[in-house]
DNA sequence: TTAAGTGCAAATATTTTGCTGTCAC
DNA sequence: GTGACAGCAAAATATTTGCACTTAA
């Protein structure tokens, strides 16, 4: 049964102070973007909402927290099937992986949270003596709307 | 017990054929190049390769041919977690998926075929009624020899 | 104080597109 | 013959980097 990810505010910046990682005004209005947001976002999208709070945000400021969050394993870095383009899309890291699903036809993008994933990448980790830091199962194909 | 994958040279251009599909020059020679890879090859690397084999063949004739090949579904893409860049990598899909997971400190790509991977494909079908075309499964993490 | 972070501008990398001539079928 | 494909050049998109100035701790 998956925990309910009840999510603290300001909690990713919480996680970069305890690492000791200093905190600055473009740092936590993309922190807060990527907190808050409710779908999966690219770094332009990123980089206009966070200038919505500050307006002096830089693009390369933005991919260079992004590749922070990265390195520290805070957010994952998706493709979701470049249903739009070769960008790629960013997440919050929230306990348990989720696997994407990626409709070809309709462009909705499912999440799904399965123990079988969970026991392939044990399995993996066991048979292959492989120690696993991240893990990204994207999905693409027709959803039940789409696939009739 | 997945089955010996031999290959048959020129298969690639069968399945064109077996599809209606034009055969040219250049493609001819991108087609070989895939084929014959025993590694992981981005499109530059394809580009270069296939130059080998007819000189004239232009960079956008391979991303046109990538595309034809991802759309026809016998060639995967995949990332390989970054660790060269933000390009993509292509291989000839062969009978099963398979995962694969990116050593990030030796960059070793592995390879490995799991029954547990095709149940939790076929759960994720049935349970969230999706139809998949295409399954990635990409791990990055530490490879036996530099784990410890 | 000072190492880390920033904006800015430019460079690089990757992929796509318009166009016109060519070629497979 | 004709529609699909090619090369070329240019554009579009995505990401990275050098540098000088600023700032968090």
């Amino acid at each position: 049964m998956p925990l309910p990810q009840t999510e603290i505010p300001g909690r990713l910046q919480m996680q970069l102070a305890e690492r000791g990682i200093r905190m600055t005004g473009p740092r936590r209005a993309i922190l807060s973007v990527i907190e808050t947001a409710n779908q999966h976002l690219d770094a332009s999208q990123i980089l206009r909402k966070a200038r919505t709070v500050d307006a002096s945000v830089d693009r390369s400021t933005v991919y260079r927290t992004l590749d922070l969050l990265k390195r520290q394993g805070l957010i994952d870095e998706l493709d979701l099937m470049h249903l739009n383009g070769e960008g790629h899309y960013y997440e919050r890291k929230l306990g348990r992986d989720h696997i994407h699903m990626a409709c070809l036809r309709c462009g909705k993008i499912a999440e799904f949270v399965s123990k079988t994933f969970e026991s392939l990448k044990k399995q993996l980790e066991r048979d292959c003596r492989f120690h696993i830091l991240v893990a990204r199962l994207e999905v693409g194909g027709y959803c039940s709307a789409c696939r009739r």
